[in-house]
DNA sequence: CTGTTAGCGCCTTCAA
DNA sequence: TTGAAGGCGCTAACAG
C-alpha cells in the first residue's frame, strides 16, 4: 500500500542505507545517487514513517507547546509565534510543532505531558501561569524533570521559574513590576479608592500582579482597605462583569478598578456602563497584556503590554536550539504602561 | 535509561505480550495479573514508546487540527472545542489532539498536511475557509486523499466540501445564507447605499458571504452600484479600519456597512469614530461570527451568530469516530442574525 | 488467560 | 561513497 525506505531503495537501485542517508542529509552522498533517489521518492510519492524514524533513531521531531486557554488570544498569539518561529527554523528533519490545550485544567495539563513523554517530544514549550497548588507543581515539575532526563528540551514561557536544573530556559513576564506600575499610574491620577478584579486564587499570574499591585498602594500608604476592594474570578468578560458589581455594593465611592486582563476590564466596562457610571469619568479602569482590541476598545484600555510574540518566537527558538539560554537559564520580560483613555483623574464629588 | 516493556514484564514476571494487552486494555487478562503489572509499571514510572507501537500498530494516536490563524478567536474557540471532546472522548488508547497553526499559508498547511502523514496521524480536522487557487485546492485534495487511503479519517470543519469521498465528514458554515441575512436585515432598516469590508479576495469564506450579500442587494433591486461599495482586505481589524476609510473616499454618503468578520467590523468602527461618525447614528455596522467579545463592544456589535464551540466540539467526535457522519457526509451548520445597537435606521438626512 | 515468535520500517555501526 | 546486518520497543497472530 504505502511506498517504504526499501521500495524507494529498489527503485532507485542502491540500497536503504543510502536512502535514509540523502533523506536525513547530515551523511556524505554522490550527486548523481542523491538525484536518483529523490527522483525515485518522488515518483513513489513515499512520505517517511514517523514512528519508524523515532523509534530508530530514539529521537523525534514533535514539539508540544501547552497552553491554557487557546480561545484567548494571549495563548493564540503566543502558541502562534512559537509555531512560526519553529516553522522557520533550518534543520536537517523538519519539527512538528504542535500546541495543546489543557483548558486550564491540571489533569489534562499532567496528561498532554505524559502523551508527549510518550511520543518522545524533541521539546516542550509550558505557557501562561502556574496553578499554586504544592502538589500539583511537584508533579508537573517531576514529570519535566523526567522529559527533560529523556533528552527533551524544556522551555517555560509567561511562567515562573521552576526550581531544579531540568529546564532549558525560561522567559517569565515580569507581572509584579507592570502590575505595581499601572497602580502607581492611577495614584499618581489621584486615585484612593482602587477596586481590584483578581484573576483565578491559584495561578501565579494572578497573584504576582496583585502583589505588585499592594507593593504600589503601600509605598503611597494606601494599602489598608486592599483587602475588602480585591474580587477574584476568571479570566474570563464575565468574571470582569460580576466582580465589578460585587466591588461597587462594596464601596460605591470607588473611582478606578484594576483588572486581572484586558478581556476581563472590558467585562469591568460593560458593568459601569449597565450600572449607569462612566468610564473613566464616574470610574477609571485598566487592563493587563494589551491585546489587539484593547486599543480599539471604547474608551481606549489602558493597560500593561505585553510583548506577547517576542517572547513566543522566542521560546520557539529556544525549543529548537537555534538560540542560546539566557544566562542562569532565565530571562525576565518586562512589560510597558500603555496610557490611554480609560484612566483619568477620579470624579471631583 | 528509560524503562521498556520487557523491564515491566520482568518485573511483573510475565510476558511482554501480557504487559502489551493490559496497557492496551483490549483483551480479557486476569485480574490478578494485571494487578501485578500495574505496580511495575508504577514503580519503575514506566511510559509507553509512542513511536515503537505505533510502528508495530500501524496506527498512531496522533490528531491535528489545522487552522488558518490561531490567534484569532474564531479558530481558538473551534479547536480548543476539538480538543475538549477528544480529551473526553473514551477510548483504549487516549488519543493526543494537536492544533497546528498555518497562519494562512498555503505552504505551510501543505507541510503540516506531509509532517501528519508522516506521523501516520489517526485523523485530521481541517478548519475555517479555504483557498481558491485551484492548484492548491487540488494538492490539498490529492493530500488528503493519500491521507484518507492510509486509513486516516479527514473532517472539514467551517471549510466547504470538497469532491470525491476521501473525507469522512464536512461541517460546512452557512456564510452565504448568513451573509444574505445580514444584509437583507439593513435593507429592511431602510439603508440603500451599503459599503462591504470583504476578507482576502482567495478565500471561499470571503466569496461566500459576500454572495449572500449581493443576493439579499439584487432580489432588493439594489445590486447596481455593488462593485464600488466593496473593499477587500484581510481578516483584521486594521483591515476594518483603513477599508472603511476607503469606503467613504468612494462614497461619502453611504449608510451601513458589512465587514467580513467581527474583528474587521470593530476597527471599522474604530474608523468611523475617528472621522467622527457616530455608529449607529450616521453609519450602521455589523459584524460576522459572534465572537465573545462583539456583545461588549460599544455599542453592542449587530452580527451573524455561528456555533463555533458546538461545531469544533462535533467536528472531535467525528474525528473520534465517536459520532456518525451527517447522511451525505455533510452537514450544514447555520447561522442566527443577532440584531443588537450597532445597527438602526439610516439617518434621515 | 498467557507465552512464543515474528516482524513493523528505519537508522547506524561496521566493512568494503 | 556505498552496502550488509542488527536491533530500536512494541504488537499481533498463533499456540497452548
Amino acid at each position: 500500500m504505502t511506498a517504504t525506505l526499501a521500495d524507494v531503495a529498489a527503485r532507485a537501485q542502491v540500497s536503504p542505507a543510502t536512502v535514509s542517508r540523502v533523506l536525513n542529509g547530515n551523511y556524505p552522498v554522490a550527486a548523481a545517487t542523491r538525484e536518483r533517489v529523490l527522483r525515485a521518492v518522488d515518483e513513489l510519492d513515499y512520505v517517511l514513517n514517523g514512528p519508524a524514524s523515532s523509534l530508530a533513531a530514539a529521537t523525534s521531531d514533535l514539539i508540544g507547546i501547552l497552553v491554557n486557554d487557546i480561545a484567548d488570544p494571549f495563548f493564540g498569539i503566543m502558541a502562534g509565534a512559537a509555531q512560526a518561529a519553529i516553522g522557520e527554523g533550518r534543520g536537517a528533519r523538519e519539527k512538528l510543532s504542535v500546541i495543546c490545550n489543557t483548558g486550564g485544567s491540571p489533569e489534562r495539563e499532567l496528561t498532554y505531558l505524559t502523551l508527549l513523554q510518550r511520543q518522545r517530544a524533541a521539546a516542550v514549550i509550558v505557557t501562561g501561569g502556574a496553578l499554586e497548588d504544592p502538589a500539583h507543581q511537584a508533579a508537573v515539575g517531576a514529570k519535566l524533570a523526567r522529559l527533560a532526563g529523556a533528552g527533551t528540551r524544556i522551555v517555560l514561557c509567561g511562567r515562573p521559574p521552576l526550581p531544579g536544573d531540568s529546564v532549558t530556559a525560561t522567559l517569565a513576564f515580569d507581572n509584579r513590576g507592570g502590575g505595581r506600575r499601572l497602580t502607581e499610574h492611577l495614584i499618581g491620577l489621584g486615585h484612593r479608592r482602587i477596586g481590584y478584579v483578581a484573576g483565578p486564587t491559584e495561578r501565579t499570574t494572578t497573584r504576582h500582579r496583585l502583589e505588585g499591585h499592594r507593593a504600589a498602594l503601600a509605598a503611597a500608604g494606601l494599602a489598608n482597605a486592599l483587602d475588602a476592594r480585591v474580587v477574584h474570578g476568571s479570566y474570563d468578560r464575565r468574571s470582569g462583569y460580576d466582580a465589578v458589581l460585587e466591588l461597587l455594593r462594596r464601596e460605591p465611592e470607588l473611582t478606578a478598578v484594576v483588572a486581572a486582563n484586558d478581556t476581563v476590564a472590558l467585562g469591568a466596562c460593560a458593568a459601569l456602563r449597565d450600572r449607569g457610571l462612566s468610564v473613566p469619568g464616574d470610574v477609571s479602569v485598566a487592563g493587563f497584556v494589551d491585546l489587539p482590541f484593547s486599543a480599539d476598545a471604547v474608551p481606549a484600555l489602558t493597560t500593561v503590554r505585553l510583548p506577547l510574540y517576542e517572547a513566543g518566537a522566542r521560546a520557539g527558538r529556544l525549543a529548537l536550539g537555534a538560540e542560546p539560554a539566557p544566562p542562569g537559564g532565565i530571562a525576565t520580560v518586562h512589560g510597558e504602561l500603555m496610557v490611554r483613555a480609560s484612566t483619568a483623574g477620579p470624579r471631583t464629588a
